[in-house]
DNA sequence: GTCTATATAAAGATAGAC
DNA sequence: GTCTATCTTTATATAGAC
C-alpha cells in the first residue's frame, strides 16, 4: 500500500489491534488468532489483509513513526519554549503508557529486535533516529535561549532524555506503577530548567555536534 | 532448591543459556528446543531439571537479582565516592550490553510482563526496587557530600538514572549501537558532577524522601 | 472479504524405558 | 540423567468455496 489512508476499515482495525498487542505483549506474545477473536472474524481473513505477521508488524511500525512525526510537528507549532516542547514530548509517552499501560511500540520492538527481520529492524533504527534528531534540536535551541542548561552535548542530552523515557515505561510496567514516564519526564525537565536558572555559564562541555 | 549453588552442573548450564536467551530474545522468543540443541541433549532432559519454562525463568530471575546484590556490595566496598559508585553501577549495565549485546534480564522481562505469571512479575518488581533503593542511597550520600548535584529528590534521581540505563539498552539494541548504556551513563554522571562543581546551593527542591 | 478445511511446524509437556 | 515416543495445543500459512 502507498499510505495508511489506503487501509480498508477492517485492515485498519487489524493494525490498531496489532499495535496494541505489540505494545502490551510484544511481537512474540500474540498471534493472528488473538486479533481474529477480537474482531470476530477468522484467522484466514487476517491473512487476506496481511499475508504475514511480519508485514503486519511492518505496517504497524511505519504508521507509528508517521504519526510520531505529525505529533512532533504539532508540538513545535503549539509550543514555542523548549521546556514546553519537552513537556509535550513527555506527554506523548505518558499518553501511551496511561492507555492500558502500553509500552512505546519501538521500545518493545527494540528489546525484541534479536528475533525480528531486517525490514523491521530498519524501522526501529529510523524511529529512534527521528526522535533523537528532534530532541537534539530542541535541546540546542533551549540551551542557546538559556531556557535549558546541561553540561553534555545536545546529542548526548537527547539520548539521555529518550533513553530515560523508554526505560521509564519498562521500569513502570515492571513495578506496576501508574505514571512512570510522566514522573521521569517531569523530573528531568525540572532538573534541566532549574540548572538553567542557577547557571552562571551554561556552555556545553563537548559542543553541540 | 534452596540456593543456586545447589544447581547441578547441567542445571546451571541450562540456567546460563536461558538467561542469555531471555536477554537476547525475550521469554517468548526461545524454546526448550533452543536450549537442548545448544547443550546437546533432548527437550525432556530440560524438563527433568526444570519442569516448566516458567520455573526456569523464575530461577534465572532470582539468581540474577541475587548476583546483582553481590555486585552492589562489591561496588560499595571498592569505591568510596558517589560518582565512582555510579560509574561502577554503569559498568554493570555496560558489561551486560557489551557481552553479545544482551539486555538487562529484567528490562526484557519488564517489557514482556504482560505475558508473564504472577511469580515472575513479583521478581521484576523486587529487582527494580533493589536497584532504586541502592541508587537513592548513593545519590543521597553524594548530594550531602557535595559530590553530586541535582534538583529533584534522591528517589526521583534514582528513577531517572535506572530508567535511562534500562532505556539505553533498548535504544542501543534498536539502533544497533556498540556502547549505548556506557555513553548514557557517563554523560549522566558528567552532568551530575559538573553541576556539583558549579553549584552555589545544591539543595534538592523536593527533599530526599 | 470472509469462510471451512487443511497443511506444516513448533511449542510445552508427560510416560516410561534405559 | 538422559533417552524415544507421544500427546496436545498453538502458530503461521495456504487452497479453494461462497
Amino acid at each position: 500500500m502507498k499510505h495508511f489512508s489506503d487501509l480498508s476499515p477492517t485492515a485498519e482495525r487489524i493494525v490498531d489491534i496489532a499495535e496494541r498487542l505489540i505494545q502490551q505483549r510484544g511481537f512474540n506474545g500474540f498471534s493472528y488468532e488473538d486479533i481474529a477473536g477480537e474482531i470476530g472474524i477468522r484467522k484466514p481473513s487476517i491473512h487476506h489483509h496481511f499475508a504475514s505477521k511480519e508485514s503486519l508488524a511492518l505496517t504497524v511500525a511505519q504508521r507509528y513513526t508517521d504519526r510520531l512525526k505529525q505529533k512532533l510537528l504539532a508540538i513545535e507549532e503549539s509550543q514555542s519554549s523548549s521546556p514546553a516542547q519537552l513537556a509535550g514530548y513527555v506527554e506523548l509517552f505518558d499518553e501511551t503508557y496511561t492507555e492500558e499501560r502500553r509500552m512505546c511500540t519501538f521500545g518493545m520492538l527494540g528489546a525484541e529486535c534479536g528475533t525480528l527481520s531486517e525490514s523491521i529492524r530498519f524501522e526501529i533504527g529510523r524511529f529512534f533516529a527521528v526522535n533523537l534528531a528532534w530532541l537534539a534540536e530542541v535541546f540546542g535551541r533551549g540551551r542557546i535561549a538559556g531556557e535549558l542548561s546541561f553540561s553534555v552535548s545536545d546529542k548526548d542530552q537527547a539520548l539521555i532524555f529518550l533513553s530515560a523515557l523508554e526505560g521509564a515505561m519498562v521500569v513502570g510496567k515492571g513495578m506496576e506503577t501508574a505514571s512512570c514516564p510522566k514522573q521521569v519526564g517531569q523530573a528531568m525537565i525540572a532538573s534541566l530548567s532549574a540548572a538553567a536558572s542557577n547557571a552562571v555559564a551554561s556552555q556545553p562541555l563537548t559542543g553541540s555536534d
